[in-house]
Parts: structure tokens; sequence; C-alpha cells
DNA sequence: CTTGACCCTGTACCCCGCTACACGGTCCAT
DNA sequence: ATGGACCGTGTAGCGGGGTACAGGGTCAAG
């Protein structure tokens, strides 16, 4: 089974090397295994959990919910139920992300239309969208 | 016209009244009209650009972006076109983010329902679900 | 005419998420 | 056996997005 060393883990996530080493002491990666002399041995999908973390934080969630993101994907059988909940919850997160980007993509597009057409967007729809909580 | 001041927008808005201030120096805010003894008089609807901001940050947009976006609200029709422009760009990134969400949204409800049945998730949908850029 | 709640400016500080040293070891090609 | 590309461990610094004083003015209510 190959292995990856820290910089080829960031090249192929396209992060910095020192950004590998912080998401270890941070708890989002799990410690690898290490060479004789102290490398770090990355499994190879070491890469895909990067770069879930990276997308994860475009999407508006911090580090440390993205932790819990992934702490999911290991959740053992026994913990099914805790794991399920917490799962559930971070659906409706994402349901209201979703929900409230679809807003703005409509007020938006509308404005849009209005500079085509009228020139003269009178009240913002951008505000608009996003109005109740 | 009614007007409000820094604290009302603030408590309106579920922010800090620092908070305030630091966007109208950031530029997000324009600079409100003063009372004789300068106190700011803010009009009513700072208290929806306050919101939207806070909610456009929760879906990931930085303070930089979110200029823009409330840039787009007062265009003038001469721009009419840089603006249209712009607000296709921003369409572009909300159906990106969008898509994202809803992989991931896809992935979590899969392993919400891996949970349950087979108690046992062999890979993880959750990366699966952001694989490819 | 004072007390308390509010406002002003300025500056300093804080947390998050990195990113950059400094200083040293490993490994391998020449 | 040495140079250079890589890795390791510190620890320090930085940009974004606020937040918290300090020191002082404003303005009703009592």
């Amino acid at each position: 089974m190959t292995t990856l060393r820290t910089g080829a883990v960031a090249q192929a996530a396209g992060v910095n090397l020192q950004t590998i080493r912080f998401y270890e002491r941070e708890g989002l990666l799990p410690a690898p295994r290490r060479s004789a002399s102290g490398y770090r041995q990355y499994p190879e999908d070491t890469v895909r959990i990067v770069t879930f973390i990276k997308r994860a934080q475009e999407l508006g969630f911090t580090l440390r919910e993205t932790k819990e993101l992934l702490k999911l994907r290991t959740a053992s059988p026994k913990r099914a139920a805790t794991a399920r909940s917490a799962a559930q919850a971070k659906l409706d997160d994402i349901d209201e992300k979703i929900r409230d980007l679809s807003a703005m993509r409509t007020a938006l597009a509308g404005l849009v239309d209005a500079c085509a057409c009228s020139g003269e967007a009178v009240h913002c729809p951008i505000l608009e969208s996003l109005e109740k909580k």
C-alpha cells in the first residue's frame, strides 16, 4: 500500500505543507504512522479529507464544524444514534444554507433582469431575499 | 422619516455596536448623516443591510465579496453592463455553492441511512460527495 | 444640576485559520 | 562525502473579522 509524505499530500490537495501539520494538531487529520526516521506516512485518501475540509470551509463551515462532519464518517455502530442525530443537525444546517443561497440566487437573477430592462432597481431584491430569519 | 442611532441598529440586527462602526470603516455601510451633536442617524433599512451581511457570511462569503454584492444593489443604470456581469459572476459562485451543498446533503442523508441499516459505513459518502472540483 | 443611559473617537486586543521562519535531521545523486 | 531537496519540531507572525477599553461629550428625567 502506497503512502504519501506530507509534501505530496499538500501538493495533491493544493494546500501549504504547514496546513497539513496544522490540521493534524487541530485534530482534523489523524496522526499518521511514521517511518523509522520520523517522516509521516499518509494513506492516499488523506488527500480527499484535505480537499473536503477546504470545500466545507468555502461553504461557510468552520474548522470545528468540519471536524464534526468528519467524525460522523467514522462513527462506530455503537454510537449510531448519536451520529445519526448529529448528522441530522448538519443536514438541517445545510438545508438552511441551500435555502438562503437559493433566495439570494433568485434575487440576484432578478436584479440582472431589472438592470437589463428598467435600469432602475427601486427596492433591493437582494436584501429582501434574506429578510426573514 | 425616522432614523436610528448606532445602538438601535446594532440591537435590531443582533450585532455588537462596535460592529456597526467597523462596517462603516470597511465601507460596507455608507457613512450616515449626523445630528448636530455628532450622533449617527441611520435610515431604517440599515438594519436589513446588516442582517444581510451576517447571512452572507454564514454562506461563506467574505466581507469583501459581500461588499461587492451590496454594490450591485445601487449600481447606476449607466453602469448596468458592468453590474450585470458582476452579478452573473456572483450567480455562478452561488450556483457552485448550492451544488456543493447539495452533494454534501445527499452524502449526509446517505450516511444517516447507512448508519440506520448496515451499521457499518465502509466508504465514506461524505468525502465522495465532494470529490471532483 | 446631577445622574445615567446613551453616543463619539481612538487604540488595543482577541480568536481563527493559516503561513513563515529558525534550526536541525534524512536521504540520495553526483 | 557533500550538496540539495525533502522532512521534522518548535515558535512567531499575519490577515480577516470583529470586540473591548479609555477618555470624553450629549441629553433627558428627576
